[in-house]
DNA sequence: CTTGGCACTCTTCCTGCGCGAGTGCTAAAG
DNA sequence: CTTTAGCACTCGCGCAGGAAGAGTGCCAAG
């Protein structure tokens, strides 16, 4: 089946007859039929002709019937023109705005920031909030630091040039005391402040085979400890947090149990996800994938509105929402906007701020 | 309706028609009738001879008819005398075990610990996973240091005498340099080891009213970041993990939407559960609470096993499942048990190795 | 191009009915 | 006194059938 081109097949009553399907389906959640079409009062037409033209908008692909005596449903393809060209993003109210400000800068742990904004944007949007970190080897440094929990144990603490603090605790090889370890502290960061990981682990490992660290313990000890802290950090090539997951139990949608199921096992699932969030990782601006436009959503039809965040020079992962096709994109495309912003530019404020 | 005591009331056939109904049914998940019972072949007695012991022990409250034409399901009462007197707990595989120790081995980080705990005990049992710890403010440390994150940005790592550490970040009042907060990390831990964070506290208020802490600036700031670390830790008096809440999809009694959507909300209202292991927490040794025998169990037909973890003199939180009260209790109290266990060895390994 | 009318389709909801499972009771047998 | 077979009874479940309602497509007239 081919489809002409979007844009100049459409006359203005059809377009408006498109919105207002598919604004009132997103509301209602129910097919929308030409007598409540006629009703609503927004068309000097009957029910007749509103018929015409949804036979019309069918034809073309954007809408559907679930079967033959229901009203019209829009598809993938009706959700897409809708966005692209309908669309009016509702502008976020001052308590929005707060609440997701709030949240972004209540911590500064990478781990229970991501952890926040995803749950912020979920309780906001009422959807499944998902947030996405890739691999932490592109992670540029200011300092590194560590500290004794035990006799061979030591937390690192790796704060990014971005401001954003990460923890892990290693076992050592060797026995560290407290002076070791703040001479240790001192000089990595001198060294290797404003190096990425990879970087700091290729350096480290090539120092390993100079002469000078054979000889020097305290070399060999401070290498050692660098290379274990690099290498723990490294293997967690990525993070995913999926978020207020019970946000589908209000959707119709998901009203029966099999379908509840599917879905809760889908969001398990979090390869595919990953998947689809690093391919959007290129790109900037707000992505909105609808049903059949990945892998993902197509099976389950869900849709996704994702926003990359981090600075723009070093862009740090996606922060997102997921959801039935049928939710509000006006909504939901400024909150994710927003958010993914508000990460961004208190990322970018903690970068100043340690300079 | 009263009852008479549990023990002199049921003769040896009683009771194995009791146990062999509750083991069925929690197999099954069926009621369990008077043909299906003779079948098993446990029993030389026709279903008419079992009916009558049936009807016996349902008037004395261990079983219950879900309606007149249907077989037999245990009460909350049944599920009671059962744990009591007629199980016999299954061995952990070594597969268990192993998986146990190796995830508590894993991380030292408390949030972390918990998490996972939290997480495996989900997985093994399948069924949800609940982890609480209450207030840290009776939580003794060995030592507390001080990195610095930002200008005005503190990450404060303080380590449990039980090795167990906590990571808060503060925003603090004054601008502290590297050198200053090794000092005064040394100190602290120095000054105050082995205290809890409640005398911590309270000391540290006692000396701001000293005259010599309002004249020598390092001990004022000294204070002041001390009392900003301890406060900050407190706020949080309860952490509550709930894992693998997934796990009820694949349990029948919440097949229907309905249910299941009870299930999910009811599993976030955190506050209850909190009440509820609060009270556990004053009992050693295993704990199983069945349906009406606590609030938050009664309205879902739940079920909780947990047990306390932590050394024996200074006991930490509970940790446990929740599931239908239709579960294996014949895996489930080994499980809990081993992985409280489990928890408490580590923590108490790490005492160990940190003096 | 629009509109009213009309026949048609399809889902949904309700109802009634038969089936199967399981019970309790009774009377006879051990 | 205990056990057992027989029997009538109850109740939930699934299924078929029918009525109602919603919505469509098409056609002919305005």
């Amino acid at each position: 089946m081919t489809f002409r081109n979007e844009l100049s097949d459409l006359d203005p009553r059809a377009r408006e007859v498109l919105r207002e399907i598919i604004v009132q389906h997103i509301d209602s959640g129910e097919p929308i039929g030409s007598r409540t079409l006629a009703k609503c009062g927004r068309f000097q037409l009957s029910p007749a002709s509103l018929r015409n033209v949804m036979a019309d908008l069918e034809d073309l692909g954007y809408l559907q019937q679930p079967h033959t005596s229901a009203g019209r449903i829009p598809t993938d393809r009706g959700y897409r023109y809708f966005i692209n060209h309908l669309m009016q993003s509702r502008a976020l109210t001052m308590r929005e705005r707060e609440t997701i400000d709030e949240e972004v800068g209540m911590v500064s742990e990478i781990d229970q920031v991501l952890h926040l904004a995803g749950s912020v944007i979920s309780k906001l949007s009422d959807q499944v909030g998902v947030v996405f970190m890739p691999t932490l080897l592109q992670f540029a440094i200011r300092s590194m630091d560590f500290i004794l929990i035990g006799e061979k144990k030591i937390q690192c603490v790796i704060v990014g040039v971005n401001g954003v603090v990460v923890n892990r605790i290693i076992d050592t090889r060797f026995v560290f005391t407290r002076d070791e370890l703040e001479k240790i502290s001192r000089y990595i960061t001198a060294e290797f402040g404003g190096c990425t990981l990879d970087v700091i682990r290729r350096r480290l490992i090539r120092m390993t085979e100079q002469e000078r660290a054979l000889h020097d313990q305290m070399m060999q000890k401070t290498i050692s400890l660098g290379i274990e802290a690099v290498n723990d950090v490294a293997p967690v090539d990525h993070e995913l947090y999926v978020e207020g997951a019970a946000s589908i139990l209000n959707k119709p949608e998901f009203s029966d149990a099999a379908s509840l199921r599917r879905t809760f096992l889908a969001l398990q699932e979090k390869e595919k996800l990953v998947d689809i969030l690093e391919t959007c990782l290129s790109e900037d601006g707000l992505q909105i994938l609808i049903g059949s436009e990945s892998d993902f959503t197509q099976v389950h039809n869900f849709s996704i509105v994702a926003r990359r965040y981090g600075s723009t020079s070093a862009p740090l992962g996606m922060v997102g929402i997921i959801g039935p096709m049928r939710m509000e994109y006006a909504r939901m495309a400024p909150l994710v906007d927003y958010l993914s912003r508000a990460l961004s530019r208190k990322i970018e404020e903690e970068q100043e701020q340690g300079t």
